[in-house]
DNA sequence: ACAAGAGACGAACTGAATCG
DNA sequence: CGATTCAGTTCGTCTCTTGT
């Protein structure tokens, strides 16, 4: 047999019959009058070919067919995952919510908020929720989350597409780093000192030129890159082995005070916005909304 | 190509009456 | 007493047309 649409509201009414095997009781609970819902039933016994109900001997009431009853505990339990995909949009109940939040974002990133996020939902109390972290690859980003692949992109705000809704979660500091122990000494460089040193950049994108580049060159400077890496968790190790120096965001920098040093650059550099960046088909969704006000309130 | 509005038609509703 | 039938009314859907 066919469902259609409307006959999801016959559906209804059946659950109501069969929970109180009478008409008349079911038409007050549905608040419909007796006869509509005798003409429903008639439809439902067209649609089942069954009578579903039957007059019961003692002339009070309906007893269900064995037909009814085979359908009786199903369709209850449907109708309810039904009323609870429908009911209250507004609210997200992290411990019962059955979602997959998938966000792109640099490791530096997901070490900054990531790490908490993915320990709040561990806290949640709930099994349902999960967590995905995929490279910040900014093309198709915008197509990617209308299709619901992708709910968040966190990043260096000027690089967040204009089609996307955004706010900034954090100010990020550049500062030079260098291992320890490194022949160069422990005194800040100059700016000639800093174009002469080798350094490494991250890239996911494996470019050997970044809007630190750009700032030399307006100065007229320009500095050698010698190494790039896709994670900024590659970083530490090559400094600790090399005599190379990076410039990264002192947050990152500070988690390795033990084996870096860290020093101000000889010139100046905009601070820059980490901002997470949504669709706007994303605005208004419960579970959505909870994920980003997470991400909001991680205490740096 | 798609969305919105108008008119026609049929399904489903109601109250009243009837049946078992 | 409770289910069904009947006649009139209301509502929803479908199709076509128009506008963007």
């Amino acid at each position: 047999m066919d469902i259609r649409p409307s006959d999801l509201a016959l559906l209804v009414s059946l659950n109501a019959l069969l929970e109180e095997n009478n008409v008349t009781r079911a038409a007050a609970r549905l608040h419909i009058s007796q006869p509509a819902l005798s003409a429903q039933l008639a439809r439902l016994r067209d649609l089942f070919g069954d009578p579903l109900l039957v007059p019961s001997e003692s002339g009070r009431g309906m007893v269900p067919t064995a037909r009814a009853l085979a359908l009786r505990d199903g369709l209850r339990d449907s109708l309810r995952l039904l009323e609870a995909a429908v009911r209250d949009p507004e609210s997200f109940d992290p411990a019962r919510a059955e979602r997959t939040f998938m966000i792109a974002a640099n490791d530096n990133v997901v070490t900054m908020f990531g790490i908490e996020l993915v320990r709040r939902i561990a806290a949640s109390g709930g099994d349902g929720l999960r967590a995905g972290f995929v490279e910040p690859n900014a093309d198709g980003i915008v197509a990617r989350m209308e299709r619901g692949e992708l709910d968040l992109l966190l990043g260096a705000a000027q690089t967040i597409p204009q089609a996307l809704k955004a706010v900034p979660l954090s100010s990020e500091r550049y500062v030079m780093a260098q291992r320890s122990g490194h022949p160069r000494g422990m005194r800040a460089p100059s700016l000639k000192q800093f174009c002469a040193l080798k350094h490494v950049l991250v890239s996911g994108r494996g470019e050997f030129h970044s809007f630190l580049d750009q700032r030399l060159k307006d100065l007229g400077q320009q500095r050698q890159v010698a190494v790039v890496v896709p994670h900024y968790s590659l970083v530490p190790t090559i400094l600790a082995n090399t005599d190379y120096v990076c410039t990264l965001p002192v947050r990152f920098l500070q988690r390795f005070s033990g084996q870096l040093d860290i020093f101000k650059l000889p010139f100046d550099l905009p601070e820059f916005a980490i901002a997470m960046a949504w669709h706007p088909r994303s605005e208004h969704d419960a579970g959505h909304r909870w994920l980003r006000e997470q991400l909001k309130s991680v205490q740096l």
